[in-house]
RNA sequence: CGGGAUGUAGCUCAGCUUGGUAGAGUACUUGAUUUGGGAUCAAGGUGUCACAGGUUCGAAUCCUGCCAUCCCGACCA
């Protein structure tokens, strides 16, 4: 590509409305154009990284046995209305009419449409295993879009799905594509670590993300370095390491508490440790007023509370359902009260602890479990620093991620919902046992950018790169540079390397720092010293400038 | 959906309190001088002040409504 007569520009500027360093950056370079909230151009140089990463996906897909077909993205309702995933996916679903009336929606994601697909194959267990896959558009209402490309309302994913007869057949098909997103990842080069997750809206057996390490990641990541356990924070179970002490049992008693409405407060007011707490969440679940009690040092965790009681919908209540619950909202405790209660595990092993008196202004303190009426007990809270592996018992690591692929069993849900059916050995009818599993391109490359830039760009690892190499004239007026480079660059394409030739008029100043913005791996300055036939080479991550005789130039880009 | 902020030149922003012909930097055009880390000088072009109403002799500025963008929450594969 030659600068001069190419679409290629960079701001000077921040942009204003981008809240990470990815998103910024690779609109600062003209990677990409917000066209509205979560709705990104995808402009040359962009298209060119998302090129390569789809490309290394898709090496790894077809080497696993999978093969390409590509799905529409305009769908009729009706595939996601018999899947149930109409209500599951609720406001998030795209919805639309055509001229006749007639409910489509555009496409979040395919399982529906790929088992339709398998009933067309499939008759007898002799037709599987296979696997297909695809790059395509997916459309998810967000309710908020952030963090430039890493959430989004339309998307390319890679996703990939998996027809077995049974649930062995599932694991083998499970591992090949496992083994290929590590194996693409690792190509890519990115920093990652694999957890369990919740199966949440696509359900299934078991669901494994990849998740980039990076600081803005919106996934708390949990691990431990003396064994193989690793989850996301949303399914881990708690194991505290610190032991509630079995003291001597008090005479319960309730005491003033003014305008002390948060835990804290409390804490600080009576002057007691924030261990020996309980706090109150007053929910609303699915309607239903539900009231949950835990350690005053602990988060909810919403996922294990839907999972427990089965729900769609979790928020905090209104007060007008918490009227009738005798609770008082801050200074709300679980004795006396009249709705459903769930406390965690922890509380049963507390002692004289202290909590709302449901009474405004006051808390009782020396509260024992035989104090409180509860309905269930389990374990609902997040786990936090300090707490142990639930696998080897060693103090567990926390970190921050961003999920680029997310692999499924999904076992028989899809299926059963669409009816995709074998003949077995003994002509019995048995359900397809199914698989997916997904790679979001534009969240990759933008996990990539988070953990690869500096203050002054983007720093491309050599097989992301747009262009692996960037020649730089210093001087557009010195005939011999333009020539020496011209030459350069029609050598490299000549010999298949792809690279930038900056042929712009531009001051030297502005070519280092679009090339250091844009962030190419290798650098070619065509300088003072192409009269001596000598030129610079310099690679993006290192401060080091080599002097390179022209005619050695390709040999070493060759060896690179 | 709740709370908050913002919307003025391609980009980043000032002006709004106290109404009176639209501003800066940067980018762009032309010329000259420059030319190894975002040049200098001179001349020049650039706007439905988000949109719609209202108040007023007169509105970017005041009032009402509305849309969009962003942040915090809620929600989320």
């Amino acid at each position: 590509m030659k600068l001069k007569e190419s679409f290629f520009y960079t701001l000077r500027e921040d942009a204003r409305d981008e809240d990470s360093a990815s998103g910024n950056l690779l609109v600062k370079a003209g990677y990409i154009k917000k066209t509205s909230a979560g709705v990104y151009m995808m402009l040359p140089l962009g298209l060119r990284v998302q090129n390569k990463i789809e490309a290394i996906i898709r090496k790894y897909m077809n080497e696993a046995g999978a093969q390409e077909v590509k799905m529409p993205s305009l769908i009729a309702a009706e595939y996601y209305e018999n899947s149930g995933r109409m209500k599951g996916f609720g406001p998030s679903i795209f919805k639309l009419k055509d001229r006749t009336d007639k409910d489509m929606v555009l496409g979040p994601t395919h399982e529906e449409l790929f088992a339709y697909a398998a009933k067309s194959m499939i008759r007898s267990y002799k037709n599987m295993p296979f696997n297909l896959y695809q790059f395509q558009t997916k459309f998810r209402d967000e309710p908020r879009a952030r963090f430039g490309l890493v959430r989004v309302k339309e998307f390319v994913m890679k996703d990939a799905y998996s027809f077995d007869a049974d649930e062995k057949g599932l694991d083998v098909s499970y591992k090949k594509m496992f083994d290929a997103y590590k194996k693409s990842f690792d190509e890519m080069g990115i920093d990652y670590r694999i957890v369990k997750a919740d199966t949440g809206i696509m359900g299934g057996l078991l669901s494994e993300e990849f998740q980039a390490i990076a600081p803005l990641g919106e996934d708390t990541l949990i691990y431990c370095d003396d064994c193989d356990f690793s989850s996301n924070l949303e399914v881990a179970k708690v194991v505290r390491a610190k032991k509630h002490e079995n003291k001597e049992k008090l005479p319960l008693q309730e005491v003033e508490t003014p305008n002390c409405e948060s835990i804290e407060e409390v804490a600080k007011y009576l002057n007691i440790k924030l261990e020996d707490t309980v706090k109150a969440l007053i929910m609303n679940v699915d309607g239903e007023l539900v009231i949950f009690f835990i350690n005053g040092e602990r988060e909810l965790n919403e996922t294990k509370v839907q999972k427990l009681l089965n729900a769609t919908e979790i928020g905090f209540a209104n007060d007008e359902l918490i009227v009738s619950s005798n609770a008082v909202a801050g200074y709300c405790g679980p004795v006396g009260l009249n709705c459903k209660v769930v406390i965690d595990n922890e509380v049963l092993e507390m002692s004289n602890f202290c909590c709302g008196a449901n009474k405004k202004g006051y808390h009782l303190i020396n509260v024992n479990p035989e104090d409180i009426k509860y309905d269930l007990v389990a374990d609902i809270v997040n786990a936090k620093e300090g707490d142990l592996c639930p696998q080897c018992g060693k103090p567990l690591k926390f970190t921050k991620g961003i999920e680029i692929g997310n692999t499924f069993k999904l076992g028989t849900k899809y299926s059963k919902a669409m009816n995709l059916q074998y003949s077995d050995v003994d002509n019995k009818l048995q359900d397809v046992w199914m698989g997916s599993y997904g790679i979001g391109l534009g969240r990759t490359m933008a996990a990539i950018v988070e953990q690869s830039h500096d203050e002054k760009g983007i720093i491309w690892p050599d097989n992301i790169a747009p262009y692996k190499f960037i020649i730089l004239i210093m001087s557009t007026k010195d005939e011999t540079q333009c020539k020496i480079a011209n030459e350069l660059y029609d050598k490299l394409n000549a010999n298949n390397i792809e690279c930038i030739l900056d042929d712009r008029d531009e001051r030297p100043g502005v070519k280092f720092n679009d090339a250091e913005l844009i962030g190419i791996p290798y650098r070619i300055t065509v300088g003072k010293k192409a009269t001596e036939g000598i030129v610079e080479f310099k690679p993006r991550n290192s401060d080091t400038v080599e002097e390179v005789k022209i005619e050695d130039l390709l040999e070493k880009i060759q060896g690179i």
